[in-house]
DNA sequence: CCACTGCATAGATGAGTGTCAATATCGAGG
DNA sequence: CCTCGATATTGACACTCATCTATGCAGTGG
């Protein structure tokens, strides 16, 4: 529903942290993308793969960067893909791997408006009224 | 430090997915901030927090919206203080919580340049060229 | 057909995490 | 002071997770 602004990808419709509590359901959903997202490993993962030439990378372009078994980087790719963050293809012998634009769009917008609107209400962290 | 944009809030300037791999000392900063809204409780308390009129709520508000006895919640708020996403502040026998605007603002902008260059290369998701 | 390379899966293990009951701490009010 | 309500901390426990080694599977090329 409603108009989606040009250049600026809206995952799911205003979705927002500041606009009403998450659905029980909405935060089960987010929670295992970020969960995804919050070990070190797999953020450097995705960045390497969003910032490779063409928004794709080889897995043996990846696994080489880590000091890590190549089954390990395997795993964290899988766990990257099982919560729809990337997308991969067999091409011959290897693999390529890809982020998945409306993912990253739909996480970034709940955090965005959060973010904006704190910063607008009150300047600078702190609580805004102070009743004692 | 460092001079910050009025009305929208820059953690830390440009740093984004697709710009760059990630370093490996972002990277385990920002995977810090992830792992915190990895979870669904998190998720809903820090939604629950944002969204509260004046954009702070009470502790005793949050925790009977919860299925979780007193301590785990106060755990889960420890967490997300820890991860520097809220502040709080003892008013007498209450405990008031606030987001963190920066913070949010860092992780938003950290995914949203990730989304919406992915989006403009490449229209939806899949690979960009299928070189066999 | 066979060996080789690239990647995924399986199983094991130590570290980390979410949850609770029990207890401590901190302010308010009598 | 002494008690009470609101939060935080502690300790315990089951469960998940990050990592490894060993193995399997799919293409490639002789």
């Amino acid at each position: 529903m409603s108009n989606q602004t040009v250049g600026l990808v809206r995952a799911t419709c205003c979705s927002s942290l500041v606009d009403e509590p998450l659905t029980r359901d909405l935060a089960g959903d987010l929670a295992g993308m970020f969960k995804a997202l919050g070990d070190p490993v797999r953020l450097r993962l995705l960045s390497m793969i969003a910032s490779y030439p063409g928004g794709e990378a080889c897995v043996c372009d990846l696994t080489p960067a880590f000091d890590l078994s190549q089954p390990t980087v395997s795993h964290h790719l899988k766990m990257l893909r099982e919560a729809g963050l990337v997308e991969c293809e067999r091409r011959g012998t290897w693999v390529f791997y890809w982020a998945v634009p409306s993912a990253l769009a739909q996480l970034s917008a709940v955090l965005g408006p959060a973010a904006t609107f704190a910063a607008d209400v009150c300047a600078g962290p702190g609580p805004l009224a102070r009743r004692s």
